[in-house]
DNA sequence: CTTCGGGATATTGTATACAATCGACTATCG
DNA sequence: CGATAGTCGATTGTATACAATATCCCGAAG
């Protein structure tokens, strides 16, 4: 038995890295869920491949703390808790806040036009209202907003982290609907003050999103059984 | 040609982690040089194993920003500027502040002792005045804050992070061996703070030592030519 | 009924073999 | 003489084979 998961590999950059991005989206959206064992034979049978590559994408999970692996015992996805998403959020508040006030700083012309458009594909999945469309634009509007740092540490550090965040924003989106609308504002507020490259106001709006966010995802998660689905 | 590496693998943790762990040294104290070519098979015949643990090791060195790898363009050593120095410092700011912070509220009596044991250490070996001592004895320390905080994911990312610092840090210390006195004291003062559990005050001592170090450390990196040693 | 041991099995860790691709060199043509 | 295409060598990427070990199941003894 085990999920089917149903994505194919075109391979633009790499078996691994674009396997490490189809088992991470699946774990996002739980379909694979929490304490699932990954079998390396497995994976590699269902998508034709040698564990060569899946050892590899395992391992790239692991640095994002979405998979966990012990010595000799296997792999696992990690599972959801309520202490790791204080954890997360505790770092994202840090992190996040300086990539906002060094891309207020750091910005191109390039980088901005890049944000509008972000922004613009995210008012857009908004309205959609699906969770999983609305988590995805938003991934890329982060990402922009990172990049606009110009900070390859600071991205090197965040791409590690925000996976592990979207797993707890999924599971309050898909509960709560009306949070996509508030990150949506807060969004637009931290991009007007990178437009306007005020560094403390950008840092300032960050901070205040995602200590809100913080707040409301784990009430949310409280209230889920989302730690553990299948217990 | 090439360096011979002279580190003996035991493997208490696994061959990659261990191969890692030596190369992370070499690289930080530059028996491996900004630049240099890290190939797989070398490195595998220097140690009479195969390119297979050899490869997993790059990628954890990848992940903490000590090697770059360029898809079928191979591995090398990733080189040292005053952009990267600043980006790794205005992340070690937030970061290490956080983990200040939360390890003064955190810290658990076995947490103290081994922090006052590291710091006695530390001591010692600012006596013998040898920079790599003496950067083993801090790095020892700072691990013991990072685990006080019992933080994880904050823990993961910094283990990705404190290596890349430690170049510089080792650069600085090498040249102006007077450092390691300024480095000392700070570190005395957030251990205090973190016995005291006074969150605001270990995380004000923490981000005061930093940006000092950040700072001192900046300027002897422009006095030297350390970012091009063989160009 | 519980506990301890032994063996079978499943799975990872490492080694080796093969394929693909990049870079450099060379020879040839304009 | 310079430019360019073709070939060769070096190196990584992937697949497969083999070794080692942890886990599970079952049976026997207390």
């Amino acid at each position: 038995m085990g999920t089917p998961l149903a994505f194919n590999l075109s391979l633009p950059e790499g078996l691994p890295q674009e396997l490490a991005r189809g088992l991470e989206e699946a774990i996002v959206f739980r379909d694979l869920t929490p304490g699932e064992r990954l079998v390396e034979e497995d994976i590699a049978s269902q998508f034709d491949i040698s564990r060569s590559p899946v050892r590899e994408a395992f391992r790239i999970l692991e640095t994002r703390g979405l998979v966990l692996r012990e010595a000799r015992r296997g792999s696992r996805v990690a599972d959801l808790s309520r202490r790791d998403l204080d954890e997360v959020y505790a770092c994202r508040v840090e992190l996040e806040g300086l990539a906002a006030a060094q891309a207020a700083r750091a910005r191109s012309p390039a980088d901005l036009d890049s944000l509008d458009e972000r922004l613009e594909a995210l008012t857009v999945a908004r309205d959609r209202a699906s969770p999983r469309g609305f988590l995805r634009a938003s991934m890329a509007l982060s990402r922009a907003i990172h990049e606009a740092s110009h900070n390859r540490t600071l991205i090197r550090l965040l791409s590690t982290l925000e996976p592990q965040a979207m797993r707890y924003r999924y599971v309050a989106y898909v509960r709560a609907e009306s949070l996509m609308d508030a990150s949506l504002e807060g969004n637009g507020a931290v991009a007007e003050s990178i437009h306007t490259g005020d560094c403390e106001a950008a840092s300032a709006a960050t901070t205040r999103m995602i200590r809100n966010a913080w707040a409301v995802v784990g009430r949310v998660f409280d209230e889920s059984d989302a730690a553990e689905p299948a217990a």
